[in-house]
DNA sequence: GATAAAAATGTAATCGATTTCATTTTAATT
DNA sequence: AATTAAAATGAAATCGATTACATTTTTATC
């Protein structure tokens, strides 16, 4: 394993030149350029980036904070970041908090630790408080779910209007039985989708049926199946229900189907995200699309920035309602 | 940001002492510990973990190599070995290779460049020359896929047998005509799940059918659907389909529906690996389970066993069959 | 060929910790 | 109290790179 000094001794230079033609500085004259990457080659040489990482005081690593490795609705934003990332010469670190505050703080701990220079936040569970404290001294992005006016800059979709959307679809093919499968209203998106489906009931004057607003602890399939068995159960069945999630419409979806009914027929289903999923069930499911990717890359970018003590805004993009068989027969 | 410098200034010490109390080394009074604690508080101070990994060459973080994150199969492989790295002190860095050499290489530079400290590979399309030629120098360990006989230690499950077992129950309940869709032999596991085929088919006497082998390009619910649409249109139709993965094996399920056939009535599927999904399709589908989460926690417990310098021996882990709806009307 | 300017290279400090070895302090024993 | 052993602490080297600054070499100009 040779260092960097063997290498100079080699090439019968010092080590600032070994360096600088490591770094690809243009003030080493080709000849001993030459001789410099033949000793590279001849000792099989590979700098360390523990040295260098220490003198230039970064660990060129990020962090990615998820609720839940298994939920396959992160998986495009993650590629999105890693390959912003790699270009940029970043590894990524995915870190999984299970919602879990301890976990988190082994994660904050790295980047406190300087084992990391920034974090992409995705949890809707995180610490808020942890997290703008931290934010005052390491470089923070939120993507996807995010604290509103807490400083810290975020990249995400306009979730009142996907839902309005979406909800607006379900009644202009002719439902008014329509009911909104939501998550805990402590996250900001469930608060924001609601708001969109309150919106469409509202201008079509469809009145809001209370039992048709249905709250899921997890964002899961055994979720959405224990919430559809609920609405089946209800007196005055509704015709449609509208996910804030695919895997809750996956569960919806599932449950409809072994109670029977028929699918769009009976009850029509929109779901959220566009998982990979989505389009392999049977029938296969209306959601609204996030540009994952896109939102991954850009959380990405805006890190790279902030590390560099750019100055950063945040960035809502854009949506779209992919209308498959769940909705029409 | 205070150093190790400033405290031992603060705690009126020198850095060795505070270098002590950080790593717990009893040679330090009670008292002086008091009052380097008191420094450590006093100015917020956090240990840089560049320094502490260059002076100890070592970056505690340990890679894992896998295809394609999108593939669910990996997940509980990755928790187990998430958690068992944390509980001993390493992150770990998750590798999409896209089964690409260029990737790959990305990432095994990591570790010729110290930022990592051993490879947990699960990539079956890793080039295993490189492979080799690494693991003389650097830690490396191989899960659920392998290359044998190249010296470097694996712990998976005996897939012969495990095809083996899932071909008989398709026998039992009364089928002759079995599909084995299977993916490219020039994978070890696709030879194994095929030898354990034509046993079960040996041992009772049915005839093995070429028609009956079908080999596909990916372990993805596209190609699945796709191999399924050939075996539909086959002169005489199978009554079952073994395939080698489940999301295969989900393909071929949304294929027969789409066809009009029923599962398992008309047509009876058998997957491979227990994803979550497994048991979200309709019908739930029968699978074999591997023991992921284990497969994990005993890979980076090897992993981290051979970091540091200790002897480790290959492991062959148990295996399930697990009986759903699409083998039992 | 002398001189100045530009280019190439080297010396040594630095990043922030750990650890060996030497030294000082404390405790134990007579 | 003297002596010795044990415990606590410190000084300085070290890990492997980068880089500011100093110095040397090359090139350009007259």
């Amino acid at each position: 394993m040779a260092n960097i000094q063997q290498v100079a001794k080699q090439a019968g230079v010092s080590v600032a030149t070994v360096s600088r033609v490591l770094n690809g500085q243009n003030t080493v004259s080709s000849k001993t350029k030459t001789k410099v990457e033949e000793a590279i080659k001849f000792l099989n040489y590979e700098p360390s980036m523990l040295g260098r990482n220490l003198r230039n005081s970064e660990s060129r690593i990020i962090l990615i904070l998820i609720p839940n490795i298994s939920n396959p609705f992160y998986l495009d934003i993650i590629k999105g970041i890693e390959n912003m990332a790699l270009s940029q010469g970043y590894n990524i670190l995915l870190c999984e908090t299970d919602s879990n505050p301890d976990k988190e703080n082994i994660y904050f701990d790295l980047v406190r630790k300087k084992m990391a220079d920034g974090i992409v936040s995705m949890d809707p569970a995180v610490n808020v408080d942890t997290l703008k404290e931290l934010a005052r001294t390491y470089a923070i992005i939120q993507c996807s779910e995010y604290g509103g006016g807490i400083g810290i800059p975020y990249v995400t979709i306009d979730s009142e209007e996907a839902s309005y959307r979406a909800v607006k679809h379900l009644i202009q093919i002719g439902h008014t039985k329509i009911v909104l499968m939501n998550s805990d209203e402590k996250f900001l998106y469930a608060r924001e989708r609601k708001a969109g489906y309150q919106r469409a009931l509202k201008e079509h004057g469809i009145a809001l049926d209370k039992d048709y607003v249905i709250y899921t602890q997890e964002l899961s399939f055994a979720h959405g199946q224990q919430a559809m068995k609920k609405i089946l159960a209800l007196q005055d069945r509704p015709t449609a229900v509208f996910a804030v999630s695919d895997l809750l419409a996956i569960g919806a979806l599932k449950e409809i189907n072994a109670s029977g009914l028929h699918v769009p027929n009976d009850i029509a289903v929109v779901g959220f995200d566009k998982i990979d999923f989505s389009n392999m069930t049977n029938p296969t499911l209306t959601t609204v699309a996030q540009p994952m990717y896109k939102m991954g890359t850009t959380a990405a970018a805006m890190l790279i920035d902030k590390i560099k003590g750019r100055e950063v805004d945040s960035v809502i993009l854009d949506h779209e309602l992919i209308i498959r068989e769940s909705t029409s027969g």
